[in-house]
RNA sequence: GCCGCAGUGGCGGAACAGGCAGACGCACAGGACUUAAAAUCCUGCGAGGGUUAAACUUCGUACGGGUUCGAUUCCCGUCUGCGGCACCA
């Protein structure tokens, strides 16, 4: 007789069942399916029902892609450096690798509840020595190649956290991780040169199958754009000043020159007379933390007293210093043509400068101009030659022009600055490098990593710009490989984006000690198929990870340059009112007690039911309930059918092949919580079928079903595939196919609509000719017309409608 | 400021390619079963008008226009919310 749905011990049975018998095999002939989720941080606060989301979502594709016969690559691991280990160090005094230790452990634990196939013989851990050797050998390889190199410059510091930090984690002039504004500090420095791939980065989002925000925001984040280098003479010197511009058509309309206040130059410009208030302007500018000077719109500024000569017209145009004006972006000079750019026009009204049209708008020259004209479109005037021109034309030209003429060069500009590498912190990769007063910096020989991380007495970042590492003397004082003086090792480390930057190629290879991943394997398993996890590392993460594949790629580690075919971001889970989750706020909710009461099955499919898997969710617990009741009566219908196995009605095939075509379009669409809806949807039919014959229907369809829902709800689909008679898994059996013909009804209704109003609904011979289906249609509405039908309209197999006059 | 995305019942959301708006679920209400409750099952559930009840009917996908036989879907404009960038010359 019937048993009732009892989720415990189904799912007991299950997760020891595939534990014993793994149901992902390699048998070498099947293709492979990387399918990868961005791996954790072991946070001590374990997992919320959002964290579940992402992996539930991974965890169905990856069963989707096994049950189409492929292999899969599908594995987990920690992204262990970082932070809060060591912030929990300071605290408590437990040795970071110990409380991460403990973090993985738990949170293992429950990712285990979910049931997803991870290949855990894959495992990596970002701070374990056999990671980190390689994590540093890709280091070395940068440094041997060019590509990582020592700088002293001001850079982000977040004062919080004591340690200098990459632009990308800056976010809105505060720190990324604590939220402290960011100053400046002036810090020696290892950098990677990720501009020399800017180009590269920005084409090859072309071939990515990944969503268009994300590639949207790396192309604005590279930024590149076109333009010239323009060089203006110094009135009386034989210095030039080099301008960055993307407007050269406007060049006439140039009236005044800005330099940066760090500018190299900016201090000689100053005169006797102005030299007092241009020292002070520079100090000033360079005491101002980042917060500040994006929050002063206002334009600050001061007369250097010093001109230039305008190449283009020989006019003598004065000089300013201001801070509106980046040091760091192309040249750190502009030439400022107030009548055709925001901020030039707000600065020449500020301090009175002249304001010269070039671009007529709408045909004419503007009388009192009281906003810059910004487009490049119209007829050029006041520009000498160029006079009559068209501005659009000239924007494309004038580069050529300019380069022709001597007064410069075309070029091309980029927003991407090279990555701020080292952190002035404990819990990281020690950076591999001997600082030789004889030989410079020399890395570390290549057989003696990994430079093991050392113990600390003090894990308290000094503020001082080193690292902890930095006061243990008997590991920074060591010899130089090279010549054997007395030499100093670099005491700073890496980010925790250099583990996450190349992770995903160590999984398929994971144990060896010779290589970072063999080629042999490499070429098997790699690169990436299907990515998950959440936007918020769309310009870090994600192009911190293709900028290291594209180097391995050139260093013939890997034979391809992208890492990630697809990728798929997922929404976040909230609290109530769209408050972001977080132990502060109290609005935690843990996926424990729900598997304890409600069961993974259920659980998982609600993650999916709450809403379209790329936009954040309200969590709400109450709608948990539908998809538990669902599966209960999805239970007691196999189980009838299973028993009484009635023979297979067309009306009932219909519905399965439906069921088929649906969940698997749906499926292919990524839209998971329609998936879910389609379960019920069409259970629900099969449940109304069945009451014609004793509650069941046939067997096929329950064991179609069970395939289909086996991806979202795998133990309750397996526990029915072997009730069903079979012994090998479900997931061993084929995802199925729907047939056409088995799913055409001999009757369709037909909605009727008068002057596109629905007025009827009729009931047809499915092939219906179209004569046949409008005389059918007018029957239904004759009472309901009053004028004369003037047109018909049939639209096979969706509706008709009778266009009626009068 | 610039760029991108979104706006549908009490709520989450659905509607494939311009063709029956509100699937599916939650909540709610009524009923069946039960001594009772839970569980389960059945019925109703956008707003207004209409009727004893129905039939029927008008309006309705943020707002205002447009294209079309027909618009949640396409186009133009406005408003609101969210996200990204933010003096990038």
């Amino acid at each position: 007789m019937a048993v009732p749905y009892n989720h415990r011990a189904i799912e007991a049975k299950w997760r020891t069942h595939w534990a014993e018998k793994p149901v992902n095999t390699n048998d070498g002939k099947k293709p492979k399916y990387y399918c990868l989720d961005m791996f954790p941080y072991p946070s001590g606060n374990g997992l919320h029902v959002g964290h579940w989301r992402g992996y539930v979502i991974s965890d169905v594709w990856s069963r989707y892609k096994l049950l189409q016969g492929y292999y899969l690559i599908h594995p987990m691991g920690w992204d262990a450096f970082g932070l809060p280990a060591e912030n929990y160090a300071i605290k408590h005094g437990v040795h970071p690798a110990i409380s991460t230790e403990d973090n993985i452990r738990n949170i293992k634990k429950q990712i285990n509840d979910i049931s997803a196939i991870y290949d855990w013989d894959m495992e990596v851990n970002t701070t374990d020595p056999g990671f980190y050797k390689w994590t540093q050998w890709i280091f070395v390889q940068m440094f041997k190649h060019g590509l990582a190199y020592e700088k002293e410059f001001p850079i982000n510091w977040c004062p919080s956290c004591k340690t200098g930090l990459a632009n990308e984690e800056v976010v809105n002039g505060v720190c990324e991780r604590c939220g402290s504004p960011v100053t400046k500090k002036n810090l020696r420095q290892w950098m990677l040169r990720i501009t020399r791939y800017a180009d590269r980065l920005l084409n090859d989002l072309d071939k990515l199958d990944w969503p268009e925000k994300v590639k949207k925001m790396q192309t604005d984040w590279i930024g590149k754009s076109y333009g010239a280098e323009v060089e203006f003479p110094i009135d009386g010197r034989e210095e030039k000043i080099t301008v960055y511009t993307t407007r050269p058509d406007t060049l006439f309309g140039a009236t005044f020159m800005v330099l940066a206040p760090e500018h190299t130059l900016a201090k000689s410009l100053a005169t006797d007379e102005t030299r007092e208030q241009v020292e002070k302007y520079i100090f000033d500018a360079s005491m101002k933390s980042n917060v500040d000077r994006m929050q002063d719109k206002e334009k600050t500024g001061v007369f250097t007293g010093s001109y230039a000569i305008n190449p283009l017209n020989q006019e003598k145009i004065p000089i300013w210093l201001s801070d509106y004006v980046l040091a760091d972006y192309g040249t750190g000079a502009i030439m400022c043509v107030p009548a055709h750019d925001d901020r030039d026009f707000a600065f020449a009204k500020k301090f009175g400068l002249p304001i010269v049209q070039v671009i007529a708008k709408d045909g004419k020259e503007i009388e009192d101009m009281t906003e810059a004209y910004t487009e490049a479109v119209g007829t050029m005037i006041n520009s000498g030659e160029w006079n009559g021109r068209e501005s659009a034309d000239l924007k494309v030209e004038a580069p050529a022009y300019i380069e022709e003429k001597g007064f410069g060069k075309k070029t091309v500009n980029f927003k991407l600055r090279d990555w701020v590498f080292s952190r002035q912190r404990y819990w990281g990769e020690p950076i591999p490098i001997i600082h030789c007063p004889k030989c410079g910096n020399v890395p570390v020989p290549e057989e003696q990593l990994p430079l093991m991380l050392p113990e600390v007495e003090s894990y308290q970042p000094t503020g001082t710009g080193e690292s902890p590492l930095a006061a243990i003397d008997e590991w920074v004082n060591t010899t130089c490989p090279c010549c054997g003086s007395p030499a100093k090792r670099e005491t700073n480390t890496m980010p925790q984006w250099a583990g996450s930057s190349w992770y995903f190629l160590r999984y398929v290879d994971s144990k060896n000690d010779e290589e970072l991943v063999s080629r042999e394997k490499a070429d098997k398993y790699l690169p990436v198929d299907m990515y998950i996890g959440g936007v918020e590392h769309a310009v870090l993460h994600l192009l911190y990870s293709r900028f290291y594949t594209k180097f391995l790629h050139d260093i013939g580690v890997v034979d391809f340059e992208e890492p990630f075919a697809k990728l798929f971001n997922q929404g976040m889970i909230t609290g109530k009112n769209g408050i972001k989750m977080s132990k502060s706020k109290g609005n935690v909710v843990s996926p424990d007690d729900l598997v304890r009461d409600y069961g993974c099955d259920s659980l998982r499919m609600y993650e999916l039911f709450v809403g379209p898997p790329e936009l954040d969710a309200e969590w709400d617990d109450r709608g948990i309930d539908g998809v538990s009741r669902f599966l209960k009566r999805f239970w007691t219908l196999a189980q009838n059918s299973l028993e009484k196995n009635p023979p297979a009605r067309d009306e009932v095939v219909r519905v399965r092949h439906r069921m088929v075509r649906e969940i698997t379009r749906r499926l292919e669409s990524f839209s998971l919580n329609t998936v879910i809806s389609g379960f019920m949807e069409y259970t629900n039919k099969l449940i109304d079928l069945a009451k014609d014959s004793d509650g069941a229907v046939d067997k096929e369809t329950i064991e179609t079903a069970a395939i289909l829902l086996a991806p979202f709800a795998p133990h309750i689909s397996e526990e029915i595939w072997e009730m069903a008679g079979h012994e090998d898994s479900i997931f061993h059996s084929s995802w199925p196919v729907h047939d056409e013909e088995a799913m055409k009804d001999d009757e369709i209704e037909i909605p009727v609509q008068v002057n596109g109003k629905k007025k009827a609904v009729i009931q047809v011979a499915a092939d219906i000719s179209k004569e046949d289906v409008i005389a059918a249609a007018k029957a239904a509405v004759k009472d309901k017309i009053s004028g004369s039908i003037v047109k018909e309209i049939y639209v096979p197999k969706k509706t008709v409608n009778l266009v009626v006059k009068g």
